[in-house]
DNA sequence: CAAAATGTTGGCCAATTGGTCAATAATTGG
DNA sequence: CCAATTATTGACCAATTGGCCAACATTTTG
C-alpha cells in the first residue's frame, strides 16, 4: 500500500493517455471478478491477467503487488458507494424520504453484485482492509442518517425504534438480494433477478419496513404499471 | 468427495476411540476459524494443522484432501441449520409463532458467527459446493414456511405480503449482525455484543418485522428482566 | 529526429501449496 | 504375548504462487 498508486501517471510528466486508462479499467474489472470468485487468495494474478487479456508481468506493471491492486478495487467500490445515496433532512416526509432510500439501495445492490458481494467479502473476514473506512466514513454517515430519523421520531411522525438499527435493517435486507442471490435464485428456482421480481422486491421491502416504523406507504409510489400489491391498512402506531 | 468419510472408522473392525474424535473436533474448530479467516484457498492445511496443534501429516490421515474437510465443516454447518428451528403450524398465533422463529434466528446467528460467516461466504462465492443443498432441502423448508405465512394471511391475520419475500427479510436482518459484525461493531464503537444489546436487537427486529406485516408485537415479549421468564404486562416498545 | 519517458513481455526465482509415502508407534482383539 | 489394525510423523515432491528483471517496443516532448 505505500507503493505506489496506478491512478495517477508513475512519475513522469507525459500525458495520461487512454490506452492506460483502458487497461487500468479492464485489470480493475477481471480482479473484481476474480476476487469475488475465489477470495483474495484464491484469485491469482495470472487468472486476473488472462481475464484483462493481457501478460501477468503487465498487470505488476500497472498493480506492482496485489494487495494493491485488491485495495483499488474496494477503492472503486467505496467510492461508488460513498457517491450514490441522495440526502435526507428533518424537513423531508419520513415515508417519502425512507421510500426513496429503499429503493435506491435495491437498484444500487442488483446493479453492482458483483461490488456488493466482494464489499460482503472484506467485512466477512474481519474487514482487515476497510476497518478505517468502517470507522470513520460510515459511522459518521449513519450517525448523520440517525439524527434526522431521530427528529422525525421526536417530531411524532413515526414509530420509536433505534435509528442505527433501522438503518442496519435497510441495509441488511436490501445487500440480501445481491449478496445471496445464489440463495435467494436457488429457493425461487430461477436462474436471474428479472424486472419485475426486482419490482416486487423493492415495492415488499419498501412497504414492510415502512409498516414496520409505523409510516402508511406512500399510496402512488409502488412501482406502477401492472397489478397493485393492494396494501391493507396497517394499525396505528401508540406511542 | 468421492474419498472416504472421516467420521466413520476407516474401513477396520476395531472400536471408534475418543481419541479419535478429539482430534477430529479440533481439526473442523480449526479449519472453520481459518476457512473464515482466508477463505477456502487461503486457508493452508499448514495453518489448520498448526492451530489444531497437529502436524500437517496428520491432519490428512483423517482428511485426505482440503476439499474434503471444506465439505464436513460444511456439513456440521448444514446439520447445525436443520436442526434448529422449532416448527410452525397455521394454528399458531402468527404474531407469537414469529415473534420465536426471529428471536431463535438472532440467538443461533450471535451464538454461531463463525459458522454462519462460513455460510455466507460459501454463498457469496456462489455456493459451488451447497448448491443441491439450497435446491433441495432449503427449498422445500422454505416452500413449508411460506404455506403456513400464507394461510394466516388468507385467515386475514396478517398483511398480505409474499411469505417467501418474509423469510429473506428475517435471514437477512438476523444474520447480518452475525456475518457483518465487523461493520457493526465498527458503526456502534463496540468491541463486542453485549447480552443487552443482543437483546436490543432481538426487540428491534421482532417489532419492527412484525408490526411491518401488520401484526402486534405480543404484549411484553421483549427482553427486558432478563433474569425471569417474561410476564405478561402492557404494551411498550423499546429503548 | 532523437532522447527521454512510458509501456510490454518472456523468462526466471524463492516460497508456499496440497498431497504422498514409508517408517514407526500405539492400540486393539484374541 | 502376538499379529492385525489404526494412528503419528518427518521427509519429500510437483505444481502454483507473487513478484522481479532485463530486453525490447512504443509514445511523447523538445
Amino acid at each position: 500500500m505505500t507503493d505506489f498508486d496506478p491512478t495517477q501517471t508513475p512519475t513522469g510528466i507525459y500525458k495520461a493517455g487512454k490506452k492506460r486508462d483502458q487497461n487500468l479499467q479492464q485489470i480493475l474489472a477481471a480482479a473484481e471478478e476474480e476476487f469475488v470468485l475465489k477470495g483474495y487468495r484464491g484469485a491469482s494474478m495470472q487468472a486476473i491477467a488472462d481475464r484483462a487479456g493481457l501478460p501477468k508481468a503487465n498487470v505488476h506493471y500497472y498493480f506492482k503487488r496485489k494487495a494493491n491492486l485488491y485495495l483499488s478495487v474496494l477503492n472503486g467500490i467505496v467510492d461508488l458507494w460513498n457517491s450514490s445515496f441522495s440526502d435526507i433532512s428533518a424537513q423531508d416526509d419520513p415515508a417519502i424520504a425512507l421510500d426513496r432510500f429503499i429503493r435506491e439501495k435495491v437498484r444500487l445492490a442488483v446493479t453492482h453484485r458483483r461490488a456488493s458481494k466482494l464489499f460482503a467479502m472484506e467485512i466477512l473476514g474481519g474487514a482487515p482492509y476497510l476497518q478505517d473506512f468502517l470507522e470513520t466514513d460510515q459511522r459518521v454517515w449513519v450517525r448523520d442518517r440517525a439524527r434526522v430519523i431521530q427528529a422525525w421520531i421526536d417530531a411524532g411522525k413515526m414509530a420509536r425504534v433505534d435509528p442505527m438499527h433501522f438503518i442496519f435493517l435497510v441495509w441488511s435486507s436490501t445487500q440480501h438480494y445481491a449478496d445471496f442471490d445464489a440463495q435467494t435464485l436457488a429457493v425461487m428456482n430461477r436462474r436471474d433477478y428479472s424486472a419485475q421480481t426486482i419490482d416486487e422486491i423493492s415495492d415488499f421491502l419498501s412497504a414492510t419496513l415502512l409498516r414496520g416504523v409505523g409510516l402508511e406507504v406512500p399510496g402512488e409510489l409502488s412501482s406502477e404499471g401492472k397489478k397493485q400489491a393492494a396494501p391493507r391498512r396497517a394499525k396505528r402506531v401508540s406511542s
